[in-house]
DNA sequence: ATGAAAGCGCTAACAA
DNA sequence: TTGTTAGCGCTTTCAT
């Protein structure tokens, strides 16, 4: 800058103005001699100064765990494409689902390149954020008991589930497998599925038996590993829920492969209501938690916070309802 | 860090040595003393600061179209990985296959954010990028010519169509649709696949039907719609190359919900190997391009370039060997 | 309308 | 082993 300055017979200030378009400050003449040495010189602002000096990059994180399940894909380009509209550009990093990635995330030390970020908390627990002291506005999604001081925003994974079981029984089920199902009282998305699970099957008056919860994470593949299992182990069942569409998926896969039919034989429902589910043969029968509101909100909350900063909005939490899709996979009841 | 400086009664030096582990230019006991001032003040270090002074961030970025079809996302997910076993982080943009953001990502001004940059160009032409001065080492992918300066790392495109309709022809199929074909001589991605389609037929003395290449994105979607377009128009065809695997699902929903039989009626062919196309059913034939030989040439190049900066290295070109994975949705010959 | 001075938070280079 | 000086490239403030 200091070059172009003394090449255009300048300050450095005047330079400054000129780029930043303060044209109030800066006659017309100037300016475009100005202009035409910043062109000849093929000169660009050093944007890490600048943020240094002015405290702001235009950029906000997002770290997810992945791009598997698709969710994760899904939800990035969503955000991206709101951001932008506040024209704010997004740059996504992953987690791999570690707790240790997603607490690194929010040291000051990363947020200091972002305006404001949002993580998502698959592994970390309230105790792990409790302690961090940050600056950069922050909002929260995930279903993970979370500081209260952090915007959150999450799906009603137990209402979901329970949606999602309660059409399974009504339309016949009797034994239905839970893909990724597992025991255990945290927060977290698992249990929290489980217990919409379980609480459809108490309030239809049925038995949850133990040998239809199987370990499964989150991918196509393992749907399909998860479901093969149970086949070979010879477990009987009559309906699959899965904890996300792409488990489902797989799962389907499984089912076709050894004969079953889906959704005489096997009905099959996902969650998530991934773009994908609407394609799979049979198409997918699905929980959709919401997902466009929760993307406005997310937007919404941190653009705000972003905006009133440092001004203490008190934190909000937002949980649209959830509601099911219904494709093929499942019969009419 | 001046105030942890006062603080501990040592100058902001010794901080900085401290936390840069340069254990040996700092006595164990004022290194504890710092690191307990540190800890009680709960300070975090200044990253833009930091950057500003040693023009480094420690994070690379990757501009991608968007995470659909799947081969951006996996492709995002491969690189990550192999950035971070060289202590690099990955941030990824979304450019939404514009011209203008392709063009906006390699800006001076957003590179200064990142130590190294990874391009996808699916829009941008050569004469766009022949303008750009960069001074951050950049590594482009994709198929359009590319100024030669740059390293270019892409599939060969020509050679998997032609190999994924060879096979279809050896199998039997005489009137294979291609999902996504145009005609054209840029160097496109869509061009170069058509290509290798028309090269088989030639070289099997086929002709080709133009009512059989029909335009189509490269979503799930795009690849559902275009194929229920060819059956309504009553068009006839015993085969789909899809130009993307993420189109040849959509293919295969289309077929299946109009009662053709795959690979009996029709048989399909997608093109780049997605983890998803394991889990179709049928299980996807497709193109295998050598993702991971690109993810690794990626890495090695910026990773490479990054160190050596700004000694200037050649640029280099790297195009993996495609060949042809068989599952099925073809018949075997 | 333009410029000079100061400093954002940090580290390289040198001095003590 | 520790401290001092200078300056990364920019913008804010205040003077001209």
């Amino acid at each position: 800058m200091t070059e172009v300055a003394q090449r255009a017979g300048v300050s450095t200030m005047t330079v400054s103005n000129v780029l930043n378009g303060r044209s109030q400050r800066v006659s017309e003449s100037t300016r475009r001699r100005v202009l035409a040495t910043i062109d000849e010189l093929g000169y660009q602002v050093n944007m890490t100064a600048r943020n240094l000096r002015v405290g702001r990059t235009g950029t906000v994180g997002l770290a997810v765990p992945g791009f598997s399940p698709d969710y994760y894909a899904e939800l990035a380009a969503a955000l991206g494409d709101r951001f932008a509209a506040h024209g704010l550009r997004l740059a996504v990093e992953r987690t791999g689902a570690s707790r240790a990635a997603e607490l690194d995330a929010l040291t000051a030390a990363r947020l200091s390149s972002y305006d404001g970020f949002v993580l998502s908390v698959v592994a970390g627990d309230a105790a792990d954020l409790e302690k961090l002291r940050v600056d950069t506005p922050v909002v929260l999604i995930g279903e993970r008991a979370v500081p209260a001081r952090f915007d959150h925003v999450l799906m009603d994974n137990v209402g979901g589930a329970r949606l999602a079981t309660q059409l399974l029984i009504r339309s016949g089920a009797r034994r239905i497998a839970l893909l990724g199902g597992v025991v255990g009282s945290e927060e977290s998305m698992p249990e929290l599925r489980t217990r919409g699970y379980r609480e459809a099957h108490d309030a239809a008056g049925l038995h949850v038996a133990d040998e239809l919860i199987v370990s499964c994470e989150f991918a196509v593949a393992d749907g399909y590993a998860a479901t093969r299992g149970l086949i070979d182990l010879g477990v009987a069942f009559d309906a699959v829920f899965a904890l996300t569409d792409s488990s489902a998926i797989g799962a389907l896969r499984a089912l076709a492969e050894t004969g079953r039919g889906v959704p005489d034989d096997v009905q099959v429902v996902g969650f998530d209501n991934v773009d994908h589910s609407r394609f799979t043969t049979p198409a997918l029968t699905t929980v959709e938690p919401g997902n466009a509101e929760m993307a406005d909100a997310i937007c919404e909350l941190l653009v705000e916070r972003i905006a009133s900063r440092p001004a203490p909005v008190p934190a909000r939490v937002i949980m649209p309802q959830p509601r099911i899709v219904q494709r093929e996979s499942t019969r009419r009841s």
